[in-house]
DNA sequence: GCTATTCTATAGCAATTGATCTAAAACGGC
DNA sequence: GCCGTTTTAGATCAATTGCTATAGAATAGC
């Protein structure tokens, strides 16, 4: 029928996110957006319709690609604890070496588009909910197995183990020390095993 | 010598750390600013010099008035382990009263101010390690009272309640539901009380 | 009352913002 | 090869950004 696309939308959205993952919603302009994904401010507004637009796009992107893969990886692989401790180490290692400190686009966006903007806050609530349902499949096994106690009801764990993920994300941000982050995870993890 | 100012220093600080606390700081403009002060533009580059330097200032009034004046009243009055619970039933109150989700401005500024300024992230950081050291004063004296439990390190438990306590800042601006906030708390609080 | 100094107010600066318009280029169906 | 559609590219829009210049108002010291 008609010209086709030039561009790859995967890749062009994984360069958007990149550049809202680094500066943030407000400070990354269209010009910026544009220029890192390759393609003109005119094809931008022609494919994705406007900056807010190409934001949901490029969040909704990242998550599928960085959370959702990660639990895939780790929930049908490993015992749940396990599953727990690999998530968290993965996340550690990465916010160390992260030399941007770039930390999560999620936790990022948590804080700065959701509070205004009711559209967003439902979408981020709605990951962050999974995040902690994530860790409470993998609690509520252990616990059946009998390899994590069940002192502390399943349901408060996972949301311990939420905020203590989301802490980190924080922390790596300003102090991206190795045995500050380990050192917290620590007794949250320690909380996992048997006594 | 000259004319005096006639403004309330410390009332026009306040009413800009609530501006940049509301919306941020790359999303409030110094004619927002202004308007929200009560004064023009002129004076306030006039001053406090530029926007930089007011959030600066905004900020350091902030956590004197906020984080200073919650561990003045609690750590002085209370025993240790009374203290850190205190300190997070405030937090926990306050975030589902704020009906606007500010959340706390060292924490939304530690996200979208440190990364990207050396200067703002060595502020930070350094009221960040004050939080921490809050939590470790009062672990170690709650050990040596043993009215908290020495299985894990005043040095880790300090580590995770400062964790736990941004995870429960960065869910309030998106989920300040209270049972997930006080659930979350929960096992860190439990783990400080004798088995 | 005068002067020197510092405040305030208005207007305006250049630069950047998100977004659009026009026109040329490229493709698929016939 | 031609037509209709959709992509591109570059220029440009009005609005807003952080900031400043200029002028007038108000005060303390003499």
């Amino acid at each position: 029928m008609a010209r086709p696309r030039e561009f790859d939308e995967t890749a062009v959205l994984d360069a958007a996110a990149q550049q809202f993952w680094m500066y943030g919603y407000e400070a990354t302009s269209v010009r910026d957006l544009a220029q890192s994904m390759g393609i003109t401010g005119a094809s931008l507004y022609n494919a994705f319709g406007d900056k807010r637009s190409l934001f949901r796009r490029a969040l909704a992107h990242y998550v599928e690609t960085s959370f959702g893969d990660r639990v895939g990886r780790f929930e049908s692989s490993l015992p749940p604890r396990t599953a727990i401790e690999a998530f968290f180490r993965e996340i550690i290692e990465r916010s160390i070496q992260d030399e941007d400190r770039k930390g999560c686009l999620l936790v990022n966006s948590a804080l700065e588009v959701a509070p205004h903007d009711p559209d967003f806050q439902a979408t981020i609530a709605e990951v962050l909910v999974k995040v902690e349902a994530f860790f409470r499949r993998c609690v509520e096994a252990g616990q059946r197995t009998g390899e994590i106690p069940t002192t502390q009801s399943a349901e408060d764990l996972a949301r311990l183990l939420l905020g203590v993920h989301l802490g980190i994300r924080v922390l790596a941000r300003t102090r991206p020390e190795r045995a500050l982050l380990e050192g917290l995870a620590r007794p949250a993890l320690d909380l996992l095993k048997p006594s």
